[in-house]
DNA sequence: CGATACTTTGACCGCCCTCAAGCATCGTGG
DNA sequence: CCACGATGCTTGAGGGCGGTCAAAGTATCG
């Protein structure tokens, strides 16, 4: 896997910013058709060949969203679906009271609109400068309907987070505040791996409430459960991320 | 919907057995085929025409469990996938040092095998006395790649799989005990009454522990959270499960 | 630099867990 | 028919993990 170098993507803990780094690291670059596409190997479109490629090319669009910006609403019907091609989003459910639930966050080459039919019911905000392949739902679910490969890929996307979220389940219900950080981290690591390549560097677009609202904490919680792994020497805490010194013990930490 | 007839497939609190009851109101009677099961609606094959159904048919396998018998188990190599079509199933995780999470429950007509490759991620124990379809998974995979609207309503069922654990995230890391002992009896009610009709009496197959591993509680909790909502003439507590007494009421304090 | 947003740290508290005992139900065998 | 052990459920007393509240520290950007 090549498709990012590594030397001047690499996540830059003292200077770069998101948008920096992610237009230098992105996958597409605006206006480029698929076949370019640098996320192309981790994303629905591996299972495409060149002609059909092209096809879904035919009715794509390349979209930017700014940091805070809004990709969908929860409760918005649902009208199209994302390939993710740079940057970061947060996906998160709001119940009536204003509690926050954080179900996941999408990183380069994830697709987001699984739920090919209703309203959404959960968030998408772009983290970070965001950068997207969208299309129209209903041009989609007809190219799907025609081409058996990119249906069962597709499935095989969504199989797969249902696993992470049974996984995030085990989490949620078992696990105690330090396991549940360190299980953050280790398993943004080895996601940011796919795409950077970088084992120790683990970027952070999110905020620490984000953080404790997807992992079912609070901020402070958050906050004490990193500053107890810095000084026991796992992480550093750099800007916007950490770097990982003892990733054998988090992992343990994380309690597989 | 009259797959189930009311009158004698009421749970009843007193008396019936599980198998009693299943037997009587389950979907297939051993040995006849696909065109005369009861859950059909309900499940995978109600996307398919009776041509299809038939071919489906011929590589079936009925299965019974017996209550506490495993169907699959974690770690185990994934090589069929089911349609329940009688019974209660429980799918729990283990982590290495013996905390569970129950990652759900399922009911007659669901699907179980999502994860069409690798190895089981969770375990899928009988509660009570079970019937399955069983799939061989190589021939299963052929069959849907060679019928989209198969492959198509299979991926339905997991993206809608994949909303319940999003909406099972929200409750283990914003509900608090009542709210999801409350969310938990509603949900179930739901279920149930497109199984069997019923909107108040809500069969629980499945012991104290099962559902605070479900929940992220303990044992204690669960029964306090139903002894509360005893107390407050909200549920009525009878053998095997709940009878509702205010859903109106229920549904306010699952938080939706 | 001052305003703003985010993070860290500390003191205290409460919800749920732990530990322990008692109770209900059911199948089994005397 | 009842004694019984096994299993599961309920209830109570007390403690701890993580939440709440408050304030100080830090970065960013006009």
């Amino acid at each position: 896997m090549d498709a990012v170098s590594n030397s001047n993507c690499e996540f830059l803990p003292d200077a770069s910013s998101w948008s920096g780094q992610l237009s230098v690291c992105g996958a597409m670059r605006g206006g480029l058709e698929c076949a370019s596409c640098r996320v192309k190997a981790l994303s629905l479109c591996s299972a495409l060949d060149p002609v059909d490629l092209k096809e879904l090319d035919s009715f794509s669009k390349t979209s930017h969203f700014e940091a805070r910006q809004h990709i969908f609403e929860q409760g918005q019907t649902n009208d199209a679906v994302f390939n993710l091609t740079a940057g970061a989003v947060r996906l998160s459910k709001l119940l009536p009271d204003g509690r926050r639930q954080v179900v996941g966050f999408a990183l380069p080459g994830d697709f987001l609109g699984f739920d090919l039919k209703g309203e959404h019911d959960f968030s998408a905000d772009a983290l970070v400068p965001v950068t997207v392949c969208q299309f129209p739902l209903k041009r989609f679910q007809q190219f799907l309907s025609e081409r058996a490969p990119a249906m069962q890929r597709l499935y095989e996307l969504a199989s797969h987070e249902l696993t992470m979220a049974q996984e995030q389940m085990m989490l949620l219900g078992r696990k105690t505040a330090e396991e549940r950080v360190a299980a953050f981290l280790a398993g943004l690591r080895n996601r940011w791996e796919k795409i950077n390549g970088n084992k120790v560097l683990v970027p952070l677009p999110m905020t620490r409430q984000d953080i404790a609202d997807y992992l079912g904490l609070t901020i402070e919680t958050v906050s004490r459960m990193m500053t107890r792994l810095s000084r026991e020497k796992i992480i550093v805490i750099v800007p916007d991320g950490v770097r990982l010194l003892d990733v054998p013990r988090l992992m343990q930490l994380a309690a597989v």
